[in-house]
DNA sequence: GTTCGCAAACCGACCAGACGGTACGGAGGA
DNA sequence: TCCTCCGTACCGTCTGGTCGGTTTGCGAAC
C-alpha cells in the first residue's frame, strides 16, 4: 500500500463529487479534502481541474470503444449474423453503462465544461464509436434484416438515448437488475429496428 | 413598446447563454449585457440567478403539462382508442421539445444547479407528468393492446430518453424535419410497445 | 551499513481576479 | 410626496492555480 496512489484517490473523489454535486459547484479544495491529500499533491499529478474531468471521459470512452471492437471482432470471427452481433453490442454497452453509472452522470451533464479542444476530442471519439455502430446497422439493412425506411442517424440516436438516459432513472437499489434492463431495452430497440417486409419507396 | 420588457429580455438572454455556455459558466454580468440592461434592473425583477434558471424550467414544465392534459382530455371526449391517444401525446411532446430545443438543453444539463427546493419541485412535476403518461400505458396494457412483460417504469424511461436526447443530436438545420422525427420516433416506440400475443408468465 | 546526493513527491500559505449580490441615490410618473 | 424603476459603485467571499520550500525514497559510494 505504501503511499496509496494519490492519483487514484483524487480521481475517485472527483468522480464521486462531480456526479453528485456537479463539476462547476465542486471546488478543487473539496476534491483534495475528500481524497485525503493536499492541493499541492494533486497539482503535482494533474495540470488542472479540467484534467480531472477529462480523465473521467477518457476512461469511459476507451473502455466502451475497446469492448465494442472486441465484440464486433469476436462476432466476425465466429461468423455470427448481424442481428446477433448488434444484440451483443447493445446488451454490453447498456450493462457497462450501468456498471459505470456515475461516469455516465458526469458524461451527459458536464461535456460543455471541458476545455474546447478536449470537448472536440470527446466529440470525435463518440463519432467514431457511432460510426462503428452505424456500420452494423448498414450491414443489417443491406441484408434486408433491418428496416431501411428510417435514417440510421435517427436509429443511432434512438438507441443511445436509452444508454445516456440510464443515469437519470436507473438505480441499482431498485427492483430491476442490470441484465434485465440491458436485455429488455435491447429487445425494445431490436423490435423497432427489424424489417417489416414493407420496403421504402423513393418518395418522402 | 415603451420600456421593452426587462424581464423578457433578461430571460431570453439567460436561456440563450445557459443553453450554449452552461449555467455555471455564465455570469450575471454577461446575461444583463446580452439583454441590454443593468444588473440593478435585473435584480429588481429577479431575486437571484437561480430564479432565472427556474423560470426556464417552470415555463417548459407548465407548457408540456398543459398540452398533455389537453390531448388526453380531447381523446377522452372523442372516445379515441388508447393507442391513438398515446400516439398523439408522443408526437406532441417530441414536436414541442424540438420547438423548445434550447430549453431542453438547459433542462437536462442544469437540473442539479437549482436550489434544492426548486430541484424537488421540478422532480415532483416531472413525476406527475410521468404518472399521467403511465396511466395511458396501464390502460393499454389492461386492454391487451400493449405488452405486459416490460415494467412501465422501463417503458417510460425508454420513451422519455428519446425526448431528452433530442437536444443532443437534433438540429433544425439538418435534413430531418421536426414532424418526421416526431412521427418516426413515436412509431419506433409504439412498435416496441404493442402486445405480441405472448403473455408474461409468473416467473422472471 | 552508513552516509551522501538528488530528484521526485509533497506541503500549505498565498495570490489576483471574478463572482453573486447589495446599498444607495436619482429619475419620473401619479 | 411617495413609490416604482433602475444605474452605479462597491463588498465579502470564494476560486483555480502558484510557488518557495521541505520531506521522502533510494541508488551509489565507501
Amino acid at each position: 500500500m505504501r503511499t496509496m496512489n494519490v492519483q487514484d484517490q483524487v480521481l475517485r473523489a472527483a468522480l464521486d463529487l462531480f456526479s453528485t454535486r456537479g463539476y462547476a459547484t465542486t471546488s478543487v479544495q473539496e476534491i483534495v479534502a475528500a481524497a485525503g491529500v493536499t492541493k499541492g499533491a494533486m497539482y503535482h499529478y494533474f495540470a488542472s481541474k479540467d484534467d480531472l474531468l477529462f480523465a473521467i471521459y477518457d476512461r469511459l470512452l476507451s473502455l466502451q470503444k475497446a469492448r465494442l471492437d472486441e465484440i464486433v471482432a469476436a462476432g466476425a470471427e465466429r461468423g455470427d449474423g448481424v442481428e446477433d452481433v448488434l444484440r451483443a453490442v447493445c446488451v454490453d454497452v447498456i450493462s457497462t453503462s450501468i456498471e459505470f453509472l456515475p461516469e455516465g452522470t458526469v458524461f451527459t451533464r458536464s461535456q460543455h465544461m471541458l476545455m474546447p479542444d478536449r470537448q472536440a476530442e470527446v466529440k470525435r471519439r463518440r463519432r467514431e464509436y457511432h460510426e462503428e455502430f452505424e456500420a452494423l446497422l448498414l450491414r443489417g439493412i443491406q441484408k434486408g434484416a433491418f428496416r431501411d425506411d428510417v435514417p440510421t442517424a435517427m436509429l443511432i440516436a434512438h438507441f443511445f438515448s436509452d444508454v445516456h438516459y440510464l443515469s437519470q432513472w436507473y438505480s441499482p437499489a431498485g427492483p430491476l437488475t442490470a441484465s434485465q434492463v440491458a436485455e429488455q431495452l435491447t429487445e425494445l430497440f431490436l423490435r423497432g429496428l427489424r424489417a417489416t417486409g414493407i420496403r421504402a419507396t423513393g418518395k418522402g
